[in-house]
DNA sequence: TCATTCTCAATTGCCAACATTATTTAATTT
DNA sequence: AAATTAAATAATGTTGGCAATTGAGAATGA
């Protein structure tokens, strides 16, 4: 079985602060922390039973992803995130992941292509499933390979900026009816041309790929009321 | 007199952290940390006078920018940049800023305009001057100006990665012979174009400013052997 | 001599306490 | 009673210290 890299988000799990910075991420992606909330620190400690220096650093942490701002001897509130910026990630992913096929289409080594190809047929199979929990995990490792096959560490790491996002945006998107369908056509077509080396096409689809995704996510979240917006 | 947002990098200069993280990543910019050096608490805590806590919540902060490899309970390691990087990072700016400008020029305010037109004029005078170091304050006021102007806090906070590589390429290009005048009638062609809120024309504008300046850049590099390497 | 184990110095991980700053509440003055 | 000032409260900023982990070199054994 292939072995996949850990991303660049998920280290240092092993630490204290690692654990608080990915609990915080997701409390805050999942909208127990919403927009205008204040972590305070000395609270925060008291709730997960550590003191305030993990929790420090892990808010210095979400502070450079943009998920919060710190204001000087203040505290950090919690940014909002709006359907408006929801599109701008779109719409600079799919220039991303765009630029990421290219480069992967040109890059990939033999080893990695197999990989690839090896996920896609799992997706195959947990999509005639219908097993979504599943399915989320390797379209994740698909676009996981593809950039680590661009062997671009700038690339990755851009990425790196909004990858909760994403995550969060694909596992409601293959929930959607007839959507897991078409992104596993998607990803074929997308092998295909990365087998065919063919970087062109390889970018062409890929910003189609994640436009197609963008769509569904957009009006997903549309009528289903507000995302991440206050509702009070 | 225009007035200046100070850009998510500056933040924080007010406190010990906020001083001492732009101090680090200046360090390692200018090569005085190079690749596979390793940043160590206690070294840096009495060399600048101040208590580990501070020295570790940057480090957690240049562990998110890329600038450094922190490996449990052993210490941070910096980490190097390559000519292959350089010319990624260049690739993702061509349309990153080539989007903001788009954007910019549908979204831009009559105010920002403003600001923009004073600040293309303060550019030519310098120019004229072959004042290098007020110019390139105007050239870096120019691109953030367009971002601010794009109303995308995604954009920004994208850029924001990369932002010291940036500063770091824009000095040292300014200061090639030809470039500078050349910058700048770029930027006023790029002006011009928001003026006509032409947005195709004034992303393509842009990623080919960007364009140019990476191949100056590069060239620059070469010639004058590494750039971040070691050299023992 | 080589390999293995042990010890110790160096370094990070985490914590509790102190200092400073901001905010809220109470007291005082007009 | 309203406004201003002063005290108290709560939060962050910073410090130094102790525990845990790592790595290197010494000591030991084959």
């Amino acid at each position: 079985m292939a072995k996949f890299e850990k991303s660049e988000q998920e280290n240092n799990l092993a630490s204290l602060r690692g654990r608080i910075f990915n609990q915080l991420q997701n409390d805050i992606i999942d909208g127990k922390y919403q927009e205008g909330d204040s972590l305070i620190e000395t609270k925060l400690s008291e709730e997960m039973g550590v003191s305030r220096t993990p929790i420090r650093e892990a808010i210095r942490q979400l502070e450079l992803e943009g998920l919060v701002e710190s204001i000087p001897n203040k505290g950090a509130i919690v940014k909002g995130i709006s359907i408006q910026d929801i599109e701008d990630i779109y719409t600079i992913r799919m220039m991303i992941e765009g630029l990421a096929a290219r480069w992967a289409a040109e890059k990939i080594t033999e080893e990695e292509l197999a990989e690839l190809k090896e996920v896609v047929d799992l997706e195959e199979f947990y999509t005639n499933k219908n097993d979504a929990n599943h399915l989320h995990k390797f379209d994740s490792q698909f676009h996981d390979i593809i950039f680590r096959a661009s062997k671009s560490k700038t690339l990755m790491h851009t990425l790196s900026t909004f990858h909760h996002y994403v995550q969060k945006a694909r596992t409601a998107s293959l929930a959607s009816p007839g959507r897991a369908q078409k992104a596993l056509e998607e990803h074929r077509a997308i092998l295909q041309a990365i087998i065919e080396r063919n970087a062109e096409k390889a970018e062409k689809l890929t910003t189609e790929h994640v436009k197609n995704a963008s769509k569904n996510f957009i009006s997903l979240v549309k009528n289903k009321g507000e995302y991440y917006e206050r509702q009070d």
